[in-house]
DNA sequence: ATGCCTAATGCAATTAGA
């Protein structure tokens, strides 16, 4: 099964892309992040006559997420996280699909840092950090996937000492992250590919892409139970080339089957450790 | 410190992104 994650940078305005990608790379399951879209203004047919039904959790201008699956039923299991009734951000929506509870999420950018957006990406970060404990901790196979807006390490940034004061790369930001992962989440892409440097998102400004000067912060995390089943993470780096594209690329993962024949499990690659 | 670019709103210029 092949799940991915895709920023899309408004829904309608990238539809021919997200489209062209869907028919192309042909994700079963796929979170989606920054609809840009009101509630109503979901393209829900174009998306359904490829053959995925969806759920999603618009808001008019900013924000956005959803869910799309052509793998059988999204049983949604929530929209928007617990622990502030005041939230009104859409940026948060889970569902199970295909025997996976999967939480698809738009964290806040938080810039400029210090202020009140900052406080609100820390805010956020705590209450998904709960929440994501409490899903850990039933010991089914689950998933958070989407645009967390945190490049964890030197790694997966250009040029690291230049972002040290931005909200995506501060110590408060990526502590949060790490203290979310020290929970028992597993990063797929930096755990299949150890060393690598590997990035999601290129700005739009000074030809970032064709400097490949990027950022990694659009993550897939998984619970011990569905790392086993981890056979391969990728970006679809490509997809950032086309006309009109987001400045996002989609982020997958490839799991083996569910179903183990009894007493021969799978092989399993390394699926444990932090990443500084 | 700001522009560089892009989307949404709504029809100009502002807000937000990262």
């Amino acid at each position: 099964m092949k799940i991915a994650t895709y920023n899309v940078n408004g829904i309608n305005g990238r539809l021919p892309v997200l489209l062209r990608w869907l028919a192309d790379a042909q994700p079963d399951v796929v979170c989606l992040q920054e609809l840009k879209a009101p509630q109503e203004k979901f393209p829900e047919k174009a998306i359904r006559n490829l053959g995925y039904d969806a759920i999603w959790q618009g808001q008019k201008s900013w924000n956005g997420v959803a869910i799309l699956s052509r793998v059988g039923q999204i049983h949604e299991t929530r929209r928007g996280l617990p622990g502030d009734p005041d939230d009104s951000h859409s940026r948060y929506i889970e569902a199970a699909v295909n025997g996976i509870l999967i939480g698809g999420l738009y964290l806040p950018n938080g810039n400029p840092k210090p202020g009140p957006k900052f406080d609100y990406k820390l805010r956020w970060f705590d209450r998904l950090i709960a929440h994501a404990g409490e899903l850990l901790a039933t010991g089914q196979p689950v998933m958070l996937a989407g645009d967390f807006n945190v490049m964890p390490t030197d790694l997966d940034v250009y040029k690291p000492e230049r972002w040290l004061d931005d909200a995506l790369f501060a110590p408060e930001a990526r502590a949060a992250y790490f203290r979310l992962l020290d929970q028992g989440w597993i990063d797929a892409l930096r755990t299949l590919h150890p060393d690598e440097v590997i990035y999601t998102f290129w700005d739009y400004f000074r030809n970032a892409f064709g400097r490949n000067a990027g950022l990694r912060i659009d993550h897939l995390l998984l619970s011990p139970p569905l790392a086993e089943r981890l056979v391969d993470a990728q970006v679809d780096v490509a997809v950032r080339g086309w006309e009109k594209s987001s400045d996002h690329a989609p982020v997958w993962i490839e799991l083996a089957d569910g179903k183990k024949a009894p007493g021969r499990p799978k092989s399993r690659r390394r699926v444990t450790g932090t990443l500084d």
